[in-house]
DNA sequence: CGAACCTTTGAAGTGACTCAATGCGTGTGG
DNA sequence: CCACACGCATTGAGTCACTTCAAAGGTTCG
């Protein structure tokens, strides 16, 4: 809960009785394991929202031909589920990755909460539009550059999500992902995606030690990943001022 | 201002204080011409929210190396502008793809509608969530498909979002694109794009007539381009009840 | 009628895929 | 404590989907 109220107090203070609202809206706390999954996609009436607390989780979609995308990286502060909120059944299937612990609430608690503090409304909504921004990132990612500029892309994502709760070295990141579900994220076969990673440490652009990615050279992986880190460009005044 | 009502009466009923909300929120009226930017991204302050009136619009994102990806369609009723809200500058270029019209507000008007009004707020959330699924599907579409599958996805897509306002036939479709925007849109080249249409018309799955596609058989394109129209799912009940 | 733009087609090149084998690290049971 | 199995990563060879480059054919509109 920390972690959400750091990430949402980046953007707008939050009252206390804002962030009270924030606490109580999530007071039922779940652990998982490793590989658990916690939504299933389609099986599922998606009536829970999930605010990470600690570990790592994915959102993915399979195919009918057996094949999987992973749409979405989650780490601690995020709120999952968002995208199964207007559905009678999810679209994502959500799984854990390493063992972890969330905040669970059933969606219509944000009837609630938006009606009592229409910020909490202004907020969820900021989120996702944030959300939004970021898929279109992917998307032209994934839709217009090449596969080393893909992998350079989500290396940098990944450090900065990290980068932005755990405050450490921002020029290592630790994908905590198989090769294999690194493809699903970025569109490629495992196969191309061990090549990839070949192909930049041979160019000293990153380095890799037990599960661990060093960024060498953060800037010639941006020019070649494109990457805009949409967290930094958050502006959030337009509803500071009349609330 | 019509198809915004009908297609937000669609999910819930409104009450007339909240019908009159959308059309007070929206007072401003223009008209764009076909090739006109509305947003372009980058340089301006986006502090402006559009709902399509009538016309075709796209949202795009330049890439440094000139290629460009379209990471949007817009028909009447849609919002404009949602994931440049959080953001001081414009995450994406918005264009008037015909002559459109639609209307215009600030994203300050949406305190005060949030604020008086907890259900709109639910409603712009909830088609916020709505977007983030459909771009889900793109993300997947684009990512772990073959061109033939993301052609056809589209053009499911594109028929399927006319067919939602303007009721004609709901087999044939309007895409109003180049075959250069088409490929901007799945990630493929003109070239490409335009060996696809005439391998699914020598296949009999679909067929043009100056400017309009008929899906010859909707069945096997669903089946290959792994369709949703996750227009059908909606599913509002959950902030039906307690409002 | 001509210009501009879009679409189509061909030929050659390439990034990524598939298939398949090997290597490597870790945990488990004999 | 070794042998083995299992999951993951790496590498090679052949193929395929899509790209690039280039030219020609169609449409539309002034």
């Amino acid at each position: 809960m920390q972690q959400l109220l750091a990430k949402y107090g980046k953007i707008t203070d939050l009252l206390e009785e804002e962030a009270e609202t924030f606490r109580s809206l999530a007071s039922t706390k779940r652990e998982f394991e490793a590989g658990e999954v916690l939504v299933a996609s389609e099986l599922q009436s998606p009536d829970q929202l999930y605010i990470v607390d600690d570990g790592r989780l994915f959102a993915s979609m399979e195919l009918r031909n057996g094949e999987r995308a992973i749409t979405r990286l989650y780490f601690p502060g995020d709120i999952m589920g968002t995208a199964n909120i207007p559905f009678d059944h999810a679209t994502q299937t959500i799984t854990a990755n390493t063992a972890s612990s969330m905040y669970i609430f059933p969606r219509s608690n944000l009837v609630d909460a938006f009606t009592r503090l229409p910020r909490i409304a202004a907020i969820f909504y900021t989120f996702a539009a944030l959300e939004n921004a970021i898929l279109n990132d992917r998307l032209v990612s994934i839709g217009r550059t090449r596969g080393r500029a893909r992998l350079a892309s989500l290396l940098l994502e990944i450090a900065a999500r990290e980068h932005l709760v755990e405050c450490d070295d921002p020029n290592i990141c630790r994908p905590a992902l198989t090769q294999e579900q690194i493809g699903d994220a970025i569109g490629l076969t495992t196969v191309q995606v061990s090549r990839l990673f070949k192909e930049l440490t041979t160019q000293k652009l990153i380095k890799r030690r037990d599960g661990n990615v060093e960024l060498l050279d953060p800037t010639a992986l941006q020019d070649l990943g494109l990457f805009r880190n949409r967290y930094e460009d958050l502006d959030l005044d337009w509803f500071e001022e009349d609330f």
